[in-house]
RNA sequence: UGUCCGAUGGUGUAACUGGCAACACAAAUGAUUCUGGAUCAUUAGAGUCUAGGUUCGACCCCUAGUCGGACAACCA
């Protein structure tokens, strides 16, 4: 073997980001005798986004960056909200984006009983009392952030009544609502998470996963900053809201005396044309703005695989996008170049016409039938070649041909020739028109025998060149071509009196009947979430979509290509 | 009239931790092309929120402002 030339090239190494700063500060002191262990900590109530899979690439990016671990942890401490579904659904998006738990499957609701305990702690401490005070009289008595609140009458209750009265809480002798645990902490704090914060409530509900075992319930706070120290986290990674909470957990694992994990908050992640919030995705669904969790609209993990997006391309992004703490909005145009860059390389390429138009080839023999042979993957020549019929009537896109064409309109005009790709040149001899409507029924041709793709003579230069299909031969499908949700930049960003709502896109989905080359039909793993995507050519990107039928083709356009062309027609 | 956080091209993230601002997307131009895709070249666009200060030197440190965000659920 050679030597190497240079010493060290100088790698494009990408620079760490200020939270793998921190985790590398934190190595090379020994903390936690150099260990990383993170997590991804969703509550089970309501189905991922790709905000949670920025999240998510995160966590699982650090584990494995640091050789650590990450578990997947649901904070379950709400039964009324979360539900198994979501659970699974949770689970699944995980795997699908590539990530695995292994063993380290935990729930908050694992840790109840110890949860329990730590509030008994407290409560011995005198650092946690049982008020009864009603949730209008404790809001009342907060304050707000500029006024200090009032002193819970039941604060002075003694160790010894706390804890009788928090285990008869527990053993379900009062009603929900009428009593909560609270913590001890400081009326006055200018941080109104530390104005005695409610520790534990009554829930007579049914928890996915402890069933009636349980009438009170810990609060997120009191739960979220424990089950971390108890798994022995090291880097609690979370969103900015959560700086104001620290204090609070700190204050919890300081005065139960318990591992202190770290926990540093990164800002989450938005994106334009879309809204991101878990309750906004909710509304969508439950008022049938979107069809499911799932539509390939939403910006959920689901909708965006049913979309035709791959785990790879929102890694890639979420690579891309980086992670720091000021406020952000990502323009989905990064998403969408992701997401083609993949696709560019890996999808198979097929002729399909969207809004077809009839070419008659007039010199072309009537039952002719040519195979005409078509590359399946410029970008990887192992993908090999396929058939395609070439027949007297064909269809091409009603939009490659223009009467009265500018100069600039490289496609099909009278007395103009183009390519069709992968068989002849043509060019335009007359055009067959509704008398009534005036529409184009038919454009008449005439075709070059010399020109067949690969033959000698057939490197003449056209300007244009065309996909089309055989119209004897083609494949009907359902298209669905979806658009942006919103037509505003930022949702979220509204005038007085406005909703989100009012920004909903109208045209985000357009359901066509597309004619298909007929190799679509031998693709062998036509199965969704398989080997299901393809590039139409001069189109875009396209996802066989769930709904399909063994008669009835569906289809999702991923998105579109880019299109120059269309975009100087716009600027005019 | 509080606490905490933030501020770098249109967007996002960098800048060897003090040495005269880079990368990606988006945009534009040209080449090339049997996809107006891809690819390849090239260009434009910020002087780093403001004002002071420290320093030979500041995006980076200090001070004071300005602007933006988060926090007042028995949600997470």
């Amino acid at each position: 073997m050679e030597d190497l030339k240079t010493p060290e090239e100088e790698k494009p190494v990408r620079s760490l980001n200020f939270i793998e700063e921190i985790i590398e500060e934190d190595i090379r002191n020994g903390l936690n005798e150099s260990r990383v262990h993170t997590r991804f900590p969703p509550e089970p109530n309501g189905y991922l986004h790709i905000g949670h899979a920025k999240s998510i690439c995160l966590n699982f990016g650090l584990g494995k960056r640091y050789n650590g671990k990450t578990n997947l942890r649901f904070d379950d401490t709400n039964p009324v909200k979360e539900d198994v579904e979501y659970v699974d659904s949770i689970m699944e998006d995980v795997k699908w984006l590539g990530f695995d738990w292994e063993d380290r499957l935990y729930y908050a609701s694992d840790y109840f009983e110890q949860l329990y305990q730590y509030a008994v702690t407290l409560i011995r401490k005198e650092k946690a009392y049982v008020c009864d005070m009603s949730a209008e009289e404790m809001s009342e008595t907060r304050g707000t952030p500029t006024r200090s609140g009032k002193e819970s009458p039941y604060r002075s209750r003694s160790a010894e009544e706390n804890i009788d009265l928090f285990a008869r809480m527990r053993a379900g002798e009062f009603p929900d609502g009428s009593k909560v645990l609270r913590a001890r902490i400081d009326m006055a704090s200018p941080n109104m998470h530390m104005r005695d914060p409610v520790l534990y409530r009554i829930l007579h509900a049914y928890h996915h996963r402890t069933g009636n075992q349980w009438c009170i319930y810990p609060m997120y706070d009191f739960a979220h900053g424990q089950s971390d120290s108890i798994e022995r986290i090291t880097h609690s990674i979370c969103t900015l809201e959560f700086e104001v909470h620290r204090p609070l957990y700190d204050w919890f694992i300081r005065e139960i005396g318990i591992y202190a994990p770290r926990q540093i908050e990164f800002a989450r992640l938005n994106m334009t044309y879309t809204v991101m919030s878990k309750r906004k995705l909710l509304e969508l669904v439950r008022e049938g703005n979107v069809s499911g969790w799932d539509d390939p609209r939403m910006p959920t993990i689901c909708g965006l695989r049913r979309r035709g997006f791959t785990p790879e391309s929102i890694r890639n992004f979420a690579e891309t996008i980086g992670v720091a703490k000021r406020d952000n909005i990502i323009d989905v145009s990064l998403l969408e170049f992701c997401i083609r860059e993949d696709l560019n390389r890996r999808a198979s390429r097929l002729m399909a016409v969207m809004n077809p138009v009839k070419v008659v080839i007039d010199n072309y023999p009537d039952d002719l039938v040519e195979e005409m042979e078509a590359v399946n993957n410029p970008e990887d020549e192992s993908k090999g070649k396929r058939a395609m019929p070439f027949s007297k009537t064909l269809l091409i896109e009603r939009e490659d041909f223009m009467e009265d064409p500018p100069n600039k309109f490289f496609r099909l005009a009278p007395g103009r020739e183009v390519r069709l790709k992968a068989a002849y040149i043509i060019k335009c001899e007359s055009v067959v028109k509704d008398l009534k409507t005036g529409e184009i029924e038919e454009i008449h041709c005439t075709y070059d025998p010399q020109t067949k793709s690969g033959m000698p003579e057939s490197n003449r230069k056209v300007k244009g060149t065309l996909h089309w299909v055989s119209e004897k031969h083609a494949v009907k499908a359902e298209v669905r071509l979806y658009d942006r949700l919103f037509t505003k930049e930022n949702p979220d960003d509204l005038a007085e009196g406005e909703t989100y709502k009012d920004y909903l896109n109208s045209d985000s989905l357009k359901v066509i009947t597309a004619m298909i080359e007929p190799a679509i039909l031998n693709e062998r793993e036509l199965i969704p979430g398989v080997s299901d995507k393809f590039q139409f050519e001069r189109i875009g990107y396209f996802s066989l979509d769930k709904d399909t039928s063994p008669g009835n083709l569906v289809f999702n356009r991923v998105v579109p290509l880019k299109d120059s062309w269309a975009k100087t027609e716009k600027v005019k």
